[in-house]
RNA sequence: GCCGGGAUGGCCGAAUGGCAAAGCGCACGCCUGGAAAGCGUGUCCCCUUACGGGGUUCUGGGUUCAAAUCCCAGUCCCGGCGCCA
């Protein structure tokens, strides 16, 4: 199926200024738009043209056959040779067309979503409205000093930063013991949360082709933030929602299969590049990390309702892991290319002060990002469905939500369920998926660097 | 990795160089007291206010006045052989 912009064409040619707008209040400078409306101008003009000469060429051709079968070759010859000119005439007016449909194809796939209207309009990540706040009113007793994940996790052996980086490089990292044990536990937990909630598991492919990056949208625009495996159109994927959203590509489904509710744990590998600097201790900002993603595929009159619902059944994660967050309603600023609408997420770790945290201290952490993409990623991806009453197709709505990132959940975990011994207590969901341990004590560390730290004799 | 076979609409499936069948499904209409059956129309993409036109047989090239059909390259599927955690 041929790829079509993100944005339906006759829209944007009906609805420029709605257009315009959108680019503005996502702060989307690299697109010249009026450039796109010309190409499109221009490429209509030319379409038309080789329309009439191949319409002519059909009707010589016809002829010729015509007058084969009867046998007048004198005829027959003369009407070869018109076919022929028509023949250079195509190609010269074909050749141009063809190629500012590329170049049409190109900047439309550069063209971002357009927010939903009731969307706070904002310049930056500081125009976020923060819609709830959660599970407050009871914290747990904290110590006096909450020791931050990255240092208690070396302390109770269970996060190896320093190795990772010789194995592999900066930014990743082992988990060893009960750390390992929780990272586990996390998964399987969330899974079999998500489906009571009705989602239907998948586990995907890792690596994901360039026409499916395309389809939900990290290419052409973010090729820089994903790895790409040397020699192969291949790259490693940076969100289920990327094998899991073109798994239907292409594909026509029944209303009656909707809604269509997968969930998938993956690793995800993300390149974060620009990002050395901030956030190089810890897990909180790495390059690989596991994730549990729901993916949502609707009829379009019910994107919103599922919205909501999708964000609750992230919630219900830390709802019932008992852990205090906040939802944020991203501005039109912060909508990331491909959402009309996306709220955030975070969860409260309190062990470090980062300055723009909670009055309690500490600081929030993105676990989960909720979008509806309406049907931009539908028409990229070719995701489309065939509502009972109109005998042709449609396309469907995705959407997606983490549920949750796993790190961001453990250090939250570590710091928020932080004893003053230097133990981690278990949340009580979780217990049954750690052999019934309530309370990580963590290892002695091994290897003669703890003799010299003094940590071991 | 090697050898062979294959890919045509939502589905099935004809056409072997000259207008891409037929069937099923679905929608609408006629018929009916109502339904079924039957009959008719429609059912991909693009341009066009419309009338209408163009394109489309897995993808990309080539041959030809003309390609689903012939040639080359690739992708995926099936069968056989090989290899393999």
């Amino acid at each position: 199926m041929k790829r079509v912009g993100m944005l339906d064409r006759n829209y944007i040619r009906e609805n420029p200024d709605e257009v315009r707008t959108a680019l503005e209040q996502k702060g989307v400078a690299d697109v010249d738009f009026d450039r796109i409306l010309e190409l499109d101008e221009e490429w209509r003009e030319l379409k038309a043209r080789g329309d009439d000469l191949r319409h002519e060429r059909n009707e010589v051709s016809t002829e010729i056959g015509e007058l084969k079968q009867a046998g007048d070759h004198e005829q027959a010859e003369a009407a070869i040779e018109r076919s022929q000119e028509l023949k250079g005439e195509i190609e010269t007016v074909e050749e141009r067309a063809a190629d500012l449909a590329e170049t049409l194809e190109d900047e439309l796939l550069r063209l971002p979503q357009i927010p939903h209207e009731e969307v706070p309009v904002g310049d930056s990540e500081d125009d976020n409205v923060e819609r709830r706040r959660e599970g407050f009113e009871d914290l747990r007793d904290l110590p006096e000093t909450i020791t931050p994940h990255y240092e208690l996790g070396e302390d109770l052996d269970i996060i190896d930063e320093a190795r990772a980086a010789k194995t592999t490089g900066s930014g990743f990292y082992f988990l060893k013991g009960e750390g390992a044990q929780l990272e586990y536990a996390l998964l399987q937990f969330m899974l079999d949360l998500h489906r009571e909630q009705g989602y239907v598991d998948l586990f995907p492919p890792i690596p994901v082709n360039s026409e499916s990056m395309t389809g939900t949208g990290q290419l052409p625009k973010f090729a820089g933030d994903a790895y790409k495996l040397e020699g192969e159109d291949l790259w490693l994927c940076p969100t289920a929602e990327v094998p899991v959203t073109n798994m239907y590509r292409d594909d026509i489904l029944l209303k009656d299969d909707l809604p269509v509710k997968h969930q998938a744990y993956t690793p995800n590998f993300r390149r974060e590049a620009g990002e050395h600097g901030t956030e190089t201790r810890g897990i909180v900002r790495v390059h690989q990390f596991n994730k549990v993603e729901m993916v949502n595929f609707v009829e379009p009159e019910t994107s919103y309702e599922a919205f909501d619902r999708l964000v609750d059944e992230a919630e219900e994660v830390l709802r019932r892991l008992d852990l205090p967050y906040r939802i944020l309603e991203m501005c039109t600023a912060d909508l990331g290319f491909t959402q009309a609408k996306k709220y955030d997420i975070e969860v409260w770790a309190p062990g470090d002060d980062m300055g723009d945290g909670p009055e309690e201290g500490g600081r929030w952490l993105e676990v989960s990002s909720v979008s509806n993409f309406e049907d931009f990623q539908a028409r990229r991806a070719g995701l489309r469905y065939r509502p009972e009453r109109h005998e042709s197709t449609e396309y469907l709505h995705t959407l997606n939500g983490s549920g949750l990132a796993l790190p961001r959940v453990m250090v939250a975990i570590l710091e928020y369920y932080q004893n003053d011994d230097g133990t981690v207590t278990v949340p009580e969901p979780l217990r049954p998926y750690m052999g019934a341990t309530e309370v990580i004590e963590g290892h002695e560390p091994i290897g003669e660097s703890a003799v010299g730290a003094g940590e071991k004799e």
